[in-house]
DNA sequence: TCAAAAGTGTTGACGGTACACCCATGT
DNA sequence: ACATGGGTGTACCGTCAACACTTTTGA
């Protein structure tokens, strides 16, 4: 009765289309530089085979942390590819996730046992191994998408941040620009922020007054059916 | 340079999440008993092994169109399940998928080699096999949500319907009431719809007019950034 | 004192919601 | 004639979009 299943197995493995804001809070995706064959010294998603004994979302978890020391930062499902010639030495079924990672209070230590690893802005990728320009559109539809009706933006900002910064990333992502004083009377309506006693720093101007994302408060409203909304 | 990748593989499978409205516009979901051990004689979605030359989507079709004989209907991705115990032999991970069939144009007759099927109401499902019973909350949630913002109810019924069987429609799988004028101010406000010359036949009453929905017109109003939205 | 970004209200247009009655048809 | 669903309009309210000036701070 424990016999495995008598048809030809194709590989899988998992790629993460990783999303994270640098210093100058620019959108960047990461991509490694690619140490084996095939598509040696090519520009590719992290990622790697499934390992038998794992979840998929553990294997990308784990992948994750082998190429970017990183643990505990959002990841989600994206979607799966498997048309039969994307790898082209044998099938190979890829899951893709994406994340997103918040630099400032993640800073990424590149691994020893990593290949190089860079960021890019999205408007200037590079050349990617595999179909892995088609996974990169798909995720970043999905970012855009989701931005909209679920508070993810929180994910890629620091712990405090401004309202100018909570606006300008929604600006990138979405590719418009929003009026100042209607994105913060609507977000500031929804009371999901917290106002703190605590300002800005650092910078040649007025200091902007600091707010944190109040995550219990969102998930007991989202048990209750409030809708998160721009 | 062409050799495999030497690492232990999963088995690959696709099951599909088959949604149909009956002859009194209720909807309904596929299932088949299962002929073969593991759940011999329970309850599951329909699905199978992934081939290593055809894609997911082919593999999900075919799988259809086994069980089935159906051809050319509405299929979606839904989300890949791979719980290393999820099935209790091997290591197996499953690409859901979803489908929405029109059962009045596409009656389905049950193939010779396929095992029993039945359509269940969504509130009067069986038990069933492995972790189906996951898949299907996934898919109903998907289809919830993707109703209010594609127009992917038309794939349910029948190319010539009238409104008050769309707005039941919508009715049942949102799970709300709809108020009738709102609802008919506002899908056709968006001109989407095509008046026919025709009416309802065969009912004790005043004869409903028949509408079709305008696919060409609607995918270039979506090249456009149009929003179909409830 | 200048530069740079922070912060703040009002109005008009539009879309959503609530609501009730007459009409056409088949039995 | 009666039962059954088909079909239609209006009024109120809340939300969205457009729009410009004063304040604070560091250099």
């Amino acid at each position: 009765m424990s016999y495995t299943y008598e048809y030809p197995k194709p590989s899988v493995t998992v790629d993460c289309v990783v999303f994270g804001l640098d210093a100058t809070h620019t959108l960047k995706m990461m991509l490694i530089q690619r140490g084996v064959e095939p598509f040696k010294g090519e520009w590719a998603l992290p990622g790697g085979f499934v390992r038998l004994d794992e979840s998929l979302e553990e294997a990308a978890m784990r992948e994750l942390r082998e190429e970017t020391g990183v643990e505990k930062i959002f990841l989600e499902q994206l979607y799966t590819f498997g048309a039969p010639d994307r790898d082209p030495r044998d099938r190979v079924i890829t899951v893709a996730y994406y994340a997103l990672i918040n630099l400032e209070d993640h800073p990424i230590h590149a691994q020893t046992d990593a290949d190089a690893v860079a960021w890019f802005s999205l408007d200037e990728l590079p050349n990617v191994a595999f179909d892995h320009q088609q996974i990169i559109d798909v995720a970043t539809q999905r970012l855009q998408g989701k931005l909209r009706y679920e508070p993810i933006g929180f994910e890629l900002l620091p712990r405090k941040f401004t309202l100018t910064q909570l606006q300008k990333l929604y600006e990138q992502i979405l590719g418009t620009q929003l009026d100042k004083r209607n994105f913060r009377r609507k977000i500031l309506k929804m009371d999901l922020l917290i106002k703190l006693d605590e300002l800005q720093t650092g910078v040649a101007h007025r200091a902007a007054r600091l707010y944190s994302f109040d995550e219990a408060k969102y998930q007991r409203l989202k048990e209750a059916g409030f809708n998160f909304e721009l």
